[in-house]
DNA sequence: CTTGACTTTAAAGTCGACTTTAAGGTTTAT
DNA sequence: ATAAACCTTAAAGTCGACTTTAAAGTCAAG
């Protein structure tokens, strides 16, 4: 298997495959003749559990910490659990968070209403920005 | 009112308020003649319009455009009002991919259980992870 | 008079996870 | 035989919102 057969068969594209082994998450792989890259079913198998833990929101070092227990053959269980346990939490935060911050947007939709001027007396730009009661810890929130 | 002065009263740094100003957010201001920056009221509301935006999950260049109608001299209040409702669209679908996603960690905390060796037969790495039903969708979230 | 705390600029660096570019070499289909 | 479709590398670019660096000038206190 070429890069670019495996790349299609876990939807990356061969760019990927290459960064992913150029830092280190992914085993050199043999060669063919003319240089090409060639795969075999390990590394398929491979490449599919980081495109699994990214999708849990892993970052590629937290997968690679886990390959690298699984390559010294130890089991990665306990590590793993704390890892969904850190990721719950941040969830919790997040959806914490959110849900505070949509209730300010709410509240700053009603207070602009049906205003057709929204501008303050004074130097001043918005009031229905100005009038936010965010403080900056809310701030952490990207969207 | 010189630049790191107004940088603590609105909690930010020289650095930061120069770079609002060279990218166009703040006017160039008034200069000693040492060639020092030096502020006025104005600026610092400007600077605190900016902050509040940036808390209500605006970008710049979202608060560039508001500020842009304001120093037109128009209202921005119907502007503003869209960014609102586009946030509170962007904040309800985190909301929901947070949930599920919430709900698909803690599904695999429960199936992780107090396994001690997670390693499954064949050559794959971790049961765990390989059991995530979890999609490319879902992984738009980020942590 | 000197030390330390400010200020100035342009340019480069940071974060993560890639993507793109440039300049080649190889293989496959017609 | 030739063109399309692959593959190779190293290096640079991308996104946003800064932060850091370097090298210089200015100002206030003791």
């Amino acid at each position: 298997m070429k890069i670019g057969e495996l790349a299609n068969a876990v939807g990356l594209n061969s760019a990927s495959i290459r960064y992913y082994e150029s830092v280190g998450l992914l085993k050199h792989s043999d060669r063919t003749m003319a240089n090409y890259r060639v795969y075999g079913e390990e590394h398929m198998e491979r490449l599919r559990f980081i495109v699994k833990g990214k999708q849990l929101g892993f970052s590629l070092d937290e997968i690679k910490d886990i390959l690298l227990l699984h390559d010294q053959n130890h089991p990665t269980c306990v590590h793993v659990r704390s890892l969904l346990e850190e990721k719950v939490r941040q969830v919790d935060v997040m959806l914490r968070g959110l849900g505070e911050f949509r209730e300010e947007l709410v509240r700053l939709q009603n207070f602009a209403g049906d205003m057709v001027d929204c501008r303050p007396s004074g130097g001043r730009i918005c009031s229905i920005i100005e009038g936010s009661k965010l403080k900056g810890a809310e701030a952490a929130i990207r969207l």
